[in-house]
DNA sequence: CACGTTACTTTATGCTGTAAGGAGTTGCAA
DNA sequence: TTGCAACTCCTTACAGCATAAAGTAACGTG
C-alpha cells in the first residue's frame, strides 16, 4: 500500500529535513554514538536492496547494532524516517544541466536522470507524491527541473502541467519496470517464467480467449528481442517511458510556436 | 507500501478470476452461507470508504459477521483476495464508446471514465499495474481501449506505448488527486491547514527559500480560485491530466499523419 | 561527588496475516 | 438408520510490526 511521507509531527519532521549546519549545542549526558544521517543511510541501504517491505525499525536497528528503540532518541517516528529517506535521497539527482543545446536536451537528460533514479530507489515509487516533503532535497529538484522547463519561455499556468505531466509519465513507466524486478524478485518467480505459466492457464480456464478478446490478441504479447535480454516488459516500460517524453515535449513545442 | 497482485497461488488464483458460469457442484458438507462475490465486494466496500490501510481479514470477516479465519474457506489469502478486487472493481468500467466522432473523442471519453475509475477506487492505484491480474475483468478494459486505439490505425508497436502513456498519464494525475484527499483524511488535516502550517514552518527554517530556489518561487503555490472550491491539489491534478492526455493524443494524430 | 540529562535496553500492548486443530453440520453409502 | 467423509466456521497461537513505558547506565556540570 502506498505510503505518505508528510505525515508525522510537523515541526519535528520539518527541522529535521533542515538541519543543514545546524551548530551541535554542548549537551549533557552520554555521547551520541549515532546520527540521524547514519540512520536514513543505513534505512535507505535497506529499502534499496530489500524493498521497503523489508523496512522495519527492528531491521535498520540491527544494522547499526541497535535494537528497534534506540532509533527514537534520533527519529520521533518511522513517517519522519521515510521522509528523511525520501528528502537525503532526492539530494543525489543532478542539478546542473547545460541550456546550451536548447531546453529539449536538457529536459530529455533530465528525465533519463530521473529514470534512473527510480530504478536505483524504486521504493521511491511508493511513497506518495501527493503530500511533498519540502524538504532541501526536493526544493533542488524541483528547481533543477523547472529552470529547465522555464527556459521553453511558457507561462507558469503551463510549466505546471508540462511538470505534472512529466513526473507522471517518468514515473509511471519506471515503475512498470520497477515492480516487474520487484515482483520477480519476491515471488521467486522470473517474468518469463511466470508469464509462461500464467498464459498456459489462461488457455485451460478461458479458452475462447482469442474470440472474446480480439483486440488485445491483436496487440500481441511479449516477442522476445534475441538481441535484447532486457526483460520484457522493463524493455516495453523504457521504451513508452522514451515515446512518452518525445510526444509531451513535441506538445511543449507546439505550445511555443503556437 | 505497494500491494502485489498476482503474487498468490497462480492456479487457485487464476481459477478464481475466471469462475464465471462455473456450475456449483453438489457436495456434501454444511452449505457455505457466504461466497467469494459477497466477500470480495465487502472488502471493495472498506478498501473504497477507509483506504486500503483499514484493509484487513478481520475487518472484512467482521463486516459478514464472521471471523477472519472464516474467509480462508473462499479465498487461499489476502493475496488472491486483492486479485479479485482488482479484476471484480474493473468489470465496472464502461465497455461501449462510440467510435462515430473519431478515436479521439472515444479515448477522450473513456480516459475521462478512468479517471472517475480511480477517484471512486483509490486503493486501485496502490496496486501494482506490473503484474497484470489477468482476469476478465482486465482484459474487458484493455480489450475496450484497444479497440479505440487501434482506430487510429496505428501499427501494434505504436499502440503499445499510447497505451502505456495513457495509463501513466491517467493514474499518476488520479494518484494525485486521490493521495490529497487520502492525505488530508488520514492526518485529520486539511489541505489548506496542512500547506499554511508547512509554509509558514518553511519560512521559519529557511528564511532565504527565495532566494535558494527563485524558480520554485517564480512557478507559485496555490492561488485560490474564488470560483472553484476544490481543494487546489485536486484541482491541478485534473488540469495535468486534461492538458496531458490532449498532448498525448496531438502525438498521436501526428504519429497517423506523419 | 551528586544530580540532571541523555543513550539505549527490556518489556509490553495491540495490531497484522495465517497455521493448526477442533467443533459442528450436512449428504451419501452401507 | 447409521457411520463417515467432507465441509464450514471457530478458537487458539505465533511471529512480526510500530511504539509506549519504564528501567539502566553513562556522562557533563553544579
Amino acid at each position: 500500500m502506498v505510503v505518505f511521507a508528510g505525515q508525522g509531527d510537523a515541526r519535528r519532521s520539518m527541522s529535521l529535513l533542515w538541519r543543514e549546519g545546524v551548530s551541535p549545542q554542548v549537551k549533557s549526558g552520554p555521547k551520541p554514538a549515532l546520527s540521524v544521517d547514519e540512520i536514513v543511510d543505513a534505512a535507505i541501504v535497506i529499502a534499496d536492496a530489500d524493498g521497503m517491505a523489508a523496512l522495519s525499525m527492528r531491521a535498520v536497528g540491527e544494522r547499526l547494532g541497535r535494537t528497534a528503540m534506540a532509533l527514537y532518541t534520533y527519529v520521533p517516528s518511522k513517517a519522519e524516517l521515510l521522509d528523511l529517506m525520501v528528502d537525503r535521497a532526492l539530494a543525489e539527482v543532478a542539478r546542473e544541466y547545460d541550456l546550451g543545446a536548447g531546453w529539449r536536451a536538457a529536459a530529455t537528460a533530465f528525465a533519463e536522470d530521473l529514470w534512473a533514479f527510480y530504478l536505483r530507489h524504486p521504493w521511491q515509487l511508493q511513497i506518495s507524491s501527493a503530500r511533498p516533503v519540502l524538504g532541501p532535497g526536493e526544493f533542488a529538484v524541483q528547481e533543477t527541473v523547472l529552470r529547465i522547463l522555464f527556459a521553453t519561455g511558457l507561462p507558469p499556468h503551463r510549466i505546471r502541467w508540462v511538470l505534472g505531466s512529466l513526473f507522471s509519465l517518468v514515473r509511471g513507466s519506471a515503475q512498470i519496470a520497477v515492480e516487474a524486478r520487484l515482483a520477480a524478485r519476491e515471488s521467486d518467480v522470473s517474468e518469463e517464467e511466470w508469464w509462461y505459466t500464467r498464459s498456459g492457464m489462461l488457455t485451460d480456464l478461458a479458452p475462447d480467449l482469442a474470440e472474446r478478446f480480439p483486440m488485445v490478441t491483436k496487440l500481441g504479447g511479449m516477442e522476445p528481442d534475441p538481441d535484447d535480454h532486457t526483460p520484457y516488459l522493463e524493455r516495453e516500460a523504457r521504451l513508452t517511458f522514451e515515446a512518452g517524453i518525445q510526444v509531451l515535449f513535441d506538445g511543449v513545442e507546439a505550445a511555443i510556436t503556437g
